[in-house]
RNA sequence: GUGGGUGUAGCUCAGUUGGUUAGAGCGCCGGAUUGUGGAUCCGGAGGUCGCGGGUUCGAAACCCGUCACUCACCCCA
């Protein structure tokens, strides 16, 4: 038998209605933001993500789908949505339209990971993208959406943290300042983290485990290295939050994985997760544009993980779309004209289902009554001959004759009534 | 990449110190009702016991290997 790979999955009719809740939700907040959607493709040149991510990540040092094209170019299927939204922005040169440049997105993500609860290879995500503006207002904007669509899908325990990670001159400023720090105390510190002091010094700070928080209580703050305008900046993002009513905690040793964010940063977590609690995560990329080619843009973003979300999302909305009529045609002459009804109450836009392995009336009554259906039509050798077919109310059980000819506009009408 | 757990019917799972023909519930098909769904009763179908070796008179069970799934570390959405 031929399986899926690991670490992605199907998803099955059953579930689909759920997913597509969350899309539509997260796509109605987006639109009412103003926020328009965007899709990219999702494989991109390898260098786009090695150049936007940062070279030394894990995602990029060891979890990216990179494979050769037929000319040998480089090719990596996206870890994530933002490096191809900012290519295309640049590419089409959308710092010139005076619009707001405000993009939505969703698509599928790929990364090479062991797969665990809430972690898969190919995953989902829901992220917004807004461009060119610098106002604090376009953090708190962003925020504010993901914080108002989260809140709305009624999923328990959500927490949101930010932090201010400064520009990239405050964090070289303060990174030899830690750097020192972290040598005095490195025997106190787990392995991962004394191999962190190189790498990626400030992860060291949102480590979980205990003796790494305690050798780390006394560390020089980021927050003590910030230039006035970056503070500023974090001052009237909070103060907006505060505002606007939005909850949230300020958590001085949040750090992001992505080398590309400055100043604001954020993340949701939820309780209920297991270890992958992080729900959502995103910040501010102002040097990013440039970065990629295209002309300085500031801008600002998040992403959310929606197998997280459906992991979370009770289970009360449920609203299968289901065939509203079942064509219950038995006996060789009723089977033909049976087929015919079924394909002109399509047209007329009933919804309307007949399995055609069942050849008793029982055996289509039986699946009627698990399709759902709200009325059935018996039609046998006996009803063909008379021109009429029964229709059977699968609730209340009445049943009357119709006209053959008139069935598919009284089927159409009955379930206008409704 | 590292570690733990689990692999038996479509699904959820039993299966005794190794012992006859591997079970249950749900689901499925049929009958009771020759043209009327759900409930009930009766009957039936459905299994390479993950795979490959080994031990044994005898293995679903014990041993070795392997694969898959899963949880966790790491990292992240």
């Amino acid at each position: 038998m031929i399986k899926a790979i690991k670490g992605v999955k199907d998803l099955l009719p059953e579930e689909s209605p759920r997913w597509r809740f969350i899309e539509d939700t997260a796509r109605q907040w987006a639109l009412r933001y103003g926020f328009q959607e965007i899709r990219v493709p999702i494989f991109e040149t390898t260098t786009l993500f090695a150049r936007s991510i940062g070279a030394t990540t894990d995602i990029v040092e060891k979890e990216m789908y990179t494979f050769a094209d037929r000319d040998g170019s480089s090719l990596t299927l996206r870890p994530e949505g933002t490096a191809g939204t900012v290519r295309a922005f640049i590419e089409h040169n959308r710092a010139a339209d005076p619009r707001p440049q405000k993009y939505c997105y969703a698509g599928p993500m790929f990364r090479h990971e062991r797969p665990q609860a809430g972690r898969l290879r190919q995953f989902h995500q829901f992220g917004v993208e807004s461009f060119g503006v610098s106002d604090p207002r376009a953090d708190v904007e962003v925020l504010s959406l993901l914080w108002r669509f989260l809140s709305d899908l009624t999923l328990p325990g959500l927490t949101l943290e930010i932090n201010n990670l400064g520009y990239a001159e405050d964090r070289a400023r303060y990174k030899p300042l830690l750097v020192s720090f972290l040598k005095g105390v490195e025997s106190r510190l787990c392995g991962n983290c004394q191999r962190r002091i190189e790498a990626n010094p400030l992860r060291v700070l949102d480590c979980k485990v205990p003796e790494c928080r305690s050798a780390t209580e006394d560390a020089p703050r980021l927050a003590d290295s910030l230039s006035p305008a970056a503070r500023d900046h974090f001052d009237r993002v909070t103060a907006d939050l505060q505002a606007i009513g939005i909850p949230f905690h300020v958590n001085p040793r949040l750090v992001r994985g992505l080398d590309y964010y400055c100043l604001t940063a954020f993340e949701v977590t939820c309780s209920h997760l297991g270890a992958q609690n992080a729900v959502g995560a995103g910040g501010r990329y102002d040097g990013l544009v440039e970065q990629l080619g295209g002309t300085p843009v500031p801008a600002v973003g998040f992403a959310v993980g929606l197998e997280r979300i459906a992991l979370m999302l009770p289970e009360t909305f449920i609203v299968p779309s289901i065939p509203r009529v079942y064509v219950a045609a038995f006996g060789t002459q009723a089977a033909d004209v049976g087929f015919a009804l079924l394909d002109e109450l399509r047209r007329v836009g009933v919804p309307a289902d007949m399995d055609f392995r069942s050849a008793s009336l029982k055996a289509h009554l039986r699946q009627a009554d698990r399709l759902g259906a709200l009325y059935t039509i018996l039609l046998g050798d006996d009803e063909v001959a008379k021109g009429t077919a029964t229709v059977r109310n699968m609730q209340t059980k009445a049943q009357e004759n119709v006209p053959i000819q008139d069935l598919a506009a009284a089927c159409r009408d009955r379930l206008l009534d409704r």
